[in-house]
DNA sequence: CGCGTTTTTGAAGCCCCTCAAGTGTAGTGG
DNA sequence: CCACTACACTTGAGGGGCTTCAAAAACGCG
């Protein structure tokens, strides 16, 4: 079975055959997590580095009122808190969204790697530092997209890392999510979100039932989404 | 006159003076920026990374209609882009609010401070961690609070950010910022944004005039924000 | 003093929310 | 096979928060 978190470092650094062996390792060991279980919680102090290997995830935080934010979503490949060591607790949690399988790699394992093997490392810091260029474009969305807008950034923005990793089959791809998760993720509604998929839905771009989604227009995805993919830094600083 | 760079790392490690020496060697050299000029551009190579000393700045991107979303204030003391020698590109742009003053510190310096200097590494991560969180709550307060509540979160993690670094006195702080500066960092009109000012001010919350902003209020202000200061991780991990 | 920028205020409208009810779609156990 | 439950999705009606458009007032700087 493909070892996703491998084949997702292996796109930013040129890993050498003891690197790989040496990674698959870290991660043999894994286990099984339902659904809506929390791995951590806001308030906690950071304990190993998860790893994704199969299943999705989120970071969120909840509000006094009681509303919940969903900040990233985690999926097959992703790491959580490199170096979360340095900070006191979590200043949010982190959730799975369907079953999944996850690996843990120990504090001093990371430290391992991130000081004696350069290519991990920097593929490594590349994920990092990717995760938040991801980051500062959901608050351009927040901020300056409206719904639709919002909405079709966010399945480019899935779509593409779902290709990166391997999930995504021509213009389809699993994406799990309710839209209750995705409005929480959006800063929408459920009620709303549900109504721009019926006007995306209308206007023939996308198709979505339970759990895959299938991109009909691409191009007019992105025009209406007004999609940049260079955030996602998919191409190497030193491929030239 | 004071070194905020240094001031603020202090806060995050226990720097030994010849660590204390060496941060101020490297900002020794630095120069004046007048107000609403790009540090850099995005799709530019990145550069050295930036101290600022003096003045504001932010990080921005505009959108292709025009727009433009501020993604985080830049405060003395405070630094851009610690590794950013990883991506090929800047995904965003810097550009000084007031006149500032900036130092500059090469490539191979910042390498140096990163793997020869355990404590200021630790202080630089940390920091890095931090601005990271903030982006977080940013993405929750642009999803879920609306614009009374966004504005008074704002105005609480800057006053606690400016009184970190000695630019507070009693609730009163400098924020040379314009209403047009703030509603781009919030994802408001400047007209609905003056709006919310005058609501906070007609409730004797805030008194904001020309950069300079008192807070009469604080736990209304923080009540009204819903604000919950952890993210700013201004307790250390191992300060217990 | 004159000019650009920032702040302020008004009026009208739309986007998205709230509240509410109804319709699938699975899964469970009788 | 159906009853029951839980959850996700769908649709409607009404309201409010924020925007858009427009213009005037206040400020700061040469």
């Amino acid at each position: 079975m493909a070892n996703r978190f491998i084949e997702k470092l292996g796109c930013f650094a040129v890993l050498s055959d003891p690197d790989i062996a040496l990674l698959a390792k870290m991660t043999a060991v894994s286990r099984r997590v339902r659904a809506r279980q929390d791995l951590i919680r806001e308030g906690d102090r950071p304990g190993p580095v998860f790893v994704m290997l199969e299943g999705w995830a989120c970071r969120y935080k909840i509000l006094p009122e009681g509303g919940r934010q969903i900040i990233a979503f985690l999926m097959p490949g992703d790491t959580c808190d490199l170096h979360g060591a340095v900070l006191a607790e979590m200043d949010h949690s982190i959730q799975t969204l369907t079953p999944a399988r996850v690996a843990s790699i120990g504090r001093l394992e990371v430290q391992e790697l991130l000081t004696g093997h350069p290519e991990i490392a920097r593929a490594l810091w590349t994920t990092q530092l990717i995760d938040e260029s991801v980051l500062r474009v959901w608050i351009v969305s927040m901020g300056r997209r409206d719904s639709k807008a919002r909405v079709a950034h966010l399945i480019c923005e899935l779509y593409l890392r779902a290709r990166t990793i391997g999930l995504a089959s021509g213009d389809s791809f699993e994406m799990p999510l309710s839209q209750v998760v995705l409005a929480d993720a959006l800063g929408l509604t459920p009620v709303h979100m549900n109504r721009v998929l019926h006007v995306l839905r209308g206007a023939d771009i996308i198709r979505f039932r339970r759990g895959a989604l299938h991109i009909i227009d691409p191009t007019g995805l992105a025009r209406i989404a007004g999609f940049d993919e260079n955030y996602l830094h998919r191409r190497l600083r030193d491929a030239a």
